[in-house]
DNA sequence: GATGAATGAGGATTCATTCAT
DNA sequence: CATGAATGAATCCTCATTCAT
């Protein structure tokens, strides 16, 4: 979105840097926010550092947002994908296992969200939420359930094709969930979950991950006698 | 050792009371400020507020903690349990397959630790870990890396008597982890993370979490054939 | 520096007044601080009374000064004549006695220091030195050296050209400092030095001290006898 | 005075050190502020800290003194000596020469008050008069008009006996007080008055300052010209 | 629009004073 | 009497918010 600006605003080309620039401005407010938000939390973050950091001064920032709690609502709204609708409608023509899909989705998920500034919100939302129930209860109706919904899709439709077992899709949908969630507040907790931060390879973790996900730990029964003998 | 006063101390009962309340306060500072601190996190959660919910005055507090931070420090170290070793014991000894281990000691896990308080210092130092850098090693070095030794121990043990696949432990300990980090936050994070949290059940999702973790979600290879032609 | 404002900068007049009150602010706030540490104390002042006193708030203050310590070292710095070379100078030149220039050096002294509210230094680090070492070193060094210096060379110049006796320095100095000091606190301390502060004349006393250092109390050898005669 | 509590007050000798320690407390508690106050300044002086160098706890110093502004009024009614009278009839009597008298009374001045814990006074008074005025017109009362007056004495009596020059005796009093006052903050100071206060010896100091006094600094007239000779 | 100086309510912290033991 | 735990008014300092320029 922030791409369309280039391309569909400028209509004379004159000028154009101070405009952009001018236009961009609540956009670069929202990224600064968002990162400090992030780092150091909601009442720790002063409204004068994000300004700082976006490049304008205390008095601009307030030109653009009413208040600091008025900020971070916008800068949850502004990274909120809306994406589920487009997703879905690629997922609706995927051919392939189930399992497949399950793998696609996660890495997808984690090119297009985890990896991104975005996925802060998260981290975000699970720090203040009981600060902001308003806030949470909207994320929770414009990212989790649909996010959710997708996730459950997929299950079913493993079941359908009797691929996956039957299962309780309102707990099994959590084996999806939860590695990802966890994934990112991993990167954005400093290795408080996980014993060395650093060494932790997103695309590594998501495979094992699925690789649980669709199998287990547990050895294959049919190889069971073969591995005992093997150990 | 606040009970040893019940029995030795107290041999004629002067300043009985006043002294019982001395070494009372700090333990109930504590607790309200895990409470508070966990509900609104630091910088939002007044010294005043824990005070008064540990109903003291504010002044009294700062008799038994030297600041703000001071406080925050202490209730982490307060409720960081060192239980591991006495968890490790516990486990040595276990009779029964790796998998009936693994149930036990998540089930375990969440009646002593998840269930409790305790659990909500796992949302504070994801919350704070950036802001207080040093308490988020300790915490790393005390908690984390013993609590995943002890998952790594089972694995390894799985994998020693042939009921688990061969793993890298480094990823795989993450199978594990993943889901009880999330349900705690689940728990403390008002639904941000799940479609619906009251309607979950630790139990259940343990259960499901469990099972997955074990047999993964797909079919049983020598199911497989069956299961397409039931649906 | 503030006076170029009024000749070069303001070409069109724009955001004037206020950015001439933000060049005066500081010293405003010097001038009040001063005031009520040398009356109170440093301790007994309460920063808002300071603010109060400038004609601001008390947020104002801090965006001057870093903290109420910072503040009091500024004062102090402020304050701090950097005017011995320039007296050096001009006593240099001087022509006349020794004992002239004595007097005219105290006469001086009294209009440029002793009279102003600089003076109120003096009597604010006898006060506070104990508590702020490092700003009585500073002072010490910067006012108190260089001036005892300046007495000194009068008084070699007294030795030198065989007006004044051979005499021990280090302790004639303050036969010279030890009224100017005691004048100073006179004036600042409600008259717990002097028998009724309000009817002492400064120009009288100074007279008085000089004839004393200059002459002393003892009648005169050779008017000795009709001294006596007379009374 | 408090020497006389050892030999009067104790009229059994039977648990005599408790009782008297008990009686001591009060002079503990004021011989402890003496020292504070002087050192730290009234404000910034805590009254645990005062109980804590008297060995007692904060709650007795409330036991006998009804708030902290008490304490300090009582610290300087103990330190403020009525021995005037004493010294008066002890100058009375005197034999010699005035200047003899002077020296005397300087030297006499230093070893019972000047070098003792009760010189602090002074410092403390020039400090807080203005916080306490009732307590500063005491002191002038009680302490600066007898003292004045002992030394106006004096003075005339060099007069009366063709001693001393004819002088206003309303300011040639300060010429004696000046450097007694002067050596007392010098003292009390950390060397702000002083260039280097450690090497500053009373007992020269004096010296010094009653040659000046007495003498002045100037080559008596009878010598000048050889002085100038000489040189 | 943009700025940043000014504001003052709000929060952490101190410390004189009280009082139950 | 002596103690020291508890109190809360007082004070320093911060920072979201306003507004003159």
């Amino acid at each position: 979105m922030p791409l369309s600006k280039f391309f569909c605003n400028n209509t004379n080309g004159v000028a154009a840097k101070r405009e952009r620039r001018k236009e961009a401005r609540p956009g670069e407010l929202l990224d600064a926010a968002l990162d400090l938000f992030v780092e150091k939390g909601f009442a720790a973050t002063r409204v004068e550092e994000v300004a700082a950091l976006a490049g304008v001064s205390k008095g601009t920032l307030f030109l653009y947002f009413q208040s600091k709690e008025e900020l971070f609502k916008a800068v949850v709204r502004e990274n909120i994908s809306g994406r589920f609708k487009e997703w879905n409608e690629e997922f609706a023509s995927f051919e392939g296992s189930s399992g497949e899909m399950l793998a696609y989705c996660m890495n997808v998920w984690w090119e297009r969200v985890g990896a991104t500034k975005a996925s802060g919100i998260t981290k975000l939302l699970v720090s203040e939420a009981k600060n902001f129930p308003d806030i949470a209860a909207f994320y929770q109706k414009e990212v989790i359930q649909p996010g959710q919904a997708l996730i459950r899709r997929i299950l079913q439709r493993g079941m359908d094709r009797g691929e996956f077992r039957a299962m309780d899709l309102d707990y099994a949908v959590y084996s999806v969930v939860a590695p990802m969630i966890f994934l990112i507040l991993a990167k954005h907790s400093m290795g408080v979950c996980v014993s060395d931060s650093v060494a932790l390879d997103p695309k590594q973790y998501i495979a094992s991950q699925v690789n649980t996900i669709l199998h287990g730990l547990s050895m294959p029964p049919d190889q069971a006698a073969q591995g005992k003998e093997k150990v």
